[in-house]
DNA sequence: ATGAGTCCTGAATCAGAAG
DNA sequence: CCTTCTGATTCAGGACTCA
């Protein structure tokens, strides 16, 4: 036993980018070897025609060849394939990550549970600045989904609460991630300017996943590794990695990338967070949460009045409109702050509407 | 057919809850009858004995080496049968959201595509004031998520873009909520002061859910009524709604609730609309109307020149068609919205011609 | 240098009526 | 069922230009 474990670390190809298929290449490598597994699978998006935006550019959409499957039974055939590898690697206490949109994640997070990885959390990455709908026909689609799961629910799996909690002001971190989209120099680009993958994702997301999930020396496995994030966080953080790709140009584009990654010293691991600004309370809240009820009459300084809708718009005479485009109107002025402007009376007493959007923020801490 | 659905619409017994297991009762109404589910199932996969099969027959506590597998498995062919179940009495352009955490929902999801389902939207409830992780083991469970689907791929569903986009202060909706769970005095409470149901939902991610995905006066079932959030928001908000709950205690305190809840007048129903749902004006009518002239140039914000004709169609160069199509030709895009591109000549003054088709609307009442 | 203004782009299951 | 045609629709942030 001891031997083989002893083997089995010589034998882990550490800190490369193997080429080949996923599924063939995780069942080549020796089992219970790899601590974390960070995956972000083809989310299999069954896009149809073109999309433009409103000024008529097009949408460069993934309409990658490995992005394509004939049928849901084809992709949980190749899900249920790539999952049993991993687990089969993975070391008893040994956990996976794995990322999608609603296109895939349901029968992804389905499958991990068929297989007997016990999932921890289910976390929300919130992009602050996602693709709008643009055809206005469904809502935005802002967030994407990551899956935590241990190998088994007996797993002792690593979970840095303290680093974690840090990271978030000394506030427990939540299950709701607000990163931005990759972006900027951080967005590798190809020898065309053009991005050199459609879909690589943040540092900043694997920094929380690799810190908050696994300690410094542990190994780190993508069996998707596409341009290297995972890699070049865990080289930061000073973890190693085993990266598993079958195109060669990302390979390419990935190696150069870890080349430059250097690792951070330990102080400088502590991470400075940004101020947050005030959150935006949109008026219609007020609304939703029944602190005002359809229907009900506000009131200006001056005894102008408007009737609130269910859709948080006020309609008043023949204006209608948000609360500022509505008093603005009233006023014959060009702008209105609606928020100081408009009033309602609650026991014969005139209260101003922001003390209601003040009382949300409260809660918003 | 004629006869069909009228006689339906008789007998859906509208605004009323009906006690009984959900499988049964769906399965004895009328088919294509239901604009909206709305479903809030059991999350436990782990069966405290409250769990049925599709035949109504009570699962038994799993005790030996297969009990995930086989909870699983009772819990899929419990969803499946509650799915298809909804999805026979739901309108040929109906809709259904379900809501759950991570213990059922990719089950749950999983299964409306295996359905036919066709996922809109996975909307991510971030609650504002989550219970914290008291253990420190994990991420604080923070969200909750939703999923919106339509009957079928070709369903037209109803999606009122404009009053969510009102509800957000002008911004499109996103996919992420942030609203705060149910307390305070939403929370109903039993003759013991003991919350009445483990898990109310708060109205406000009803009155989202119902305002942004049906009609006034259309109908919503929820075949999980529990204390009849649904029911309550349906009311206010001008909508029908079918309650199926099985345990007396729930449907006692959903009954009084409902009792007390009022509709919300009239006026504050009506929610901004989009441009798509006014009546069409064909650009010949300003021609006909004396509005503009055969011979008269439109000009287009870039500078380019266009003829009006007799007919009603453009003239420029050697290109000539509507108003869309001159346009685009034009711009050399894929596309254009002749009524914002084309603009008129008054006194100096270069005027969209749309102002002149609002003139007409507004003429239509 | 700084700031205002313009342009570009990101995992997207993105139309519907009329003929 | 098909084809044709109208005409509605975007937010945040980084890069770049120009004064």
């Amino acid at each position: 036993m001891t031997k083989k474990s002893a083997s089995d670390a010589a034998e882990l190809p550490l800190n490369r980018i193997i080429d080949g298929d996923c599924i063939e290449v995780m069942n080549g490598l020796p089992e219970a070897s790899v601590d974390l597994v960070f995956a972000d699978p083809p989310y299999n998006l069954q896009l149809r025609g073109d999309l433009h935006r409103p000024d008529n550019s097009k949408v460069d959409a993934v309409d990658d060849h490995w992005d394509q499957f004939a049928s849901f039974k084809v992709y949980d055939d190749f899900t249920r394939a790539w999952l049993a590898a991993a687990r089969r690697i993975l070391k008893p206490n040994g956990a996976i990550w794995v990322i999608g949109s609603y296109h895939n994640v349901f029968r992804m997070g389905a499958e991990l549970q068929n297989q007997g990885f016990w999932i921890l959390n289910d976390v929300v990455w919130r992009k602050s600045n996602p693709m709008p709908n643009f055809r206005g026909k469904r809502l935005t689609n802002a967030h994407e989904t990551l899956i935590w799961a241990s190998r088994s629910e007996e797993a002792k799996y690593t979970f840095n609460y303290e680093a974690l909690k840090a990271l978030n002001e000394g506030i427990q971190m939540r299950s709701d991630w607000v990163l931005p989209i990759c972006t900027g120099h951080e967005r590798l680009k190809d020898e065309n300017g053009d991005k050199a993958h459609p879909t690589q994702k943040p540092e900043s997301l694997l920094h929380r996943v690799i810190l908050g999930t696994t300690n410094p020396g542990e190994v780190v496995l993508d069996p998707f590794f596409g341009t290297g994030t995972t890699g070049a966080v865990a080289k930061m953080l000073g973890r190693d990695f085993i990266g598993i790709e079958r195109e060669a140009a990302y390979r390419e584009v990935a190696e150069k990338r870890l080349a430059k990654v250097r690792k951070f010293d330990k102080e400088a691991l502590i991470v400075s967070t940004s101020k947050r600004a005030e959150p935006r309370v949109p008026f219609g809240q007020l609304v939703e949460r029944g602190m005002l009820r359809p229907g009900e009459m506000l009131v200006s300084p001056r005894g102008k009045r408007a009737k609130v809708r269910a859709d948080g718009t006020l309609i008043a005479d023949d204006v209608k409109g948000s609360i500022h485009q509505v008093g603005a109107a009233l006023e014959s002025a060009p702008s209105c702050n609606g928020w100081t402007y408009w009033h309602f009376k609650r026991e014969g007493k005139t209260i101003p509407i922001d003390i209601l959007r003040q009382q949300i923020r409260s809660e918003l801490g």
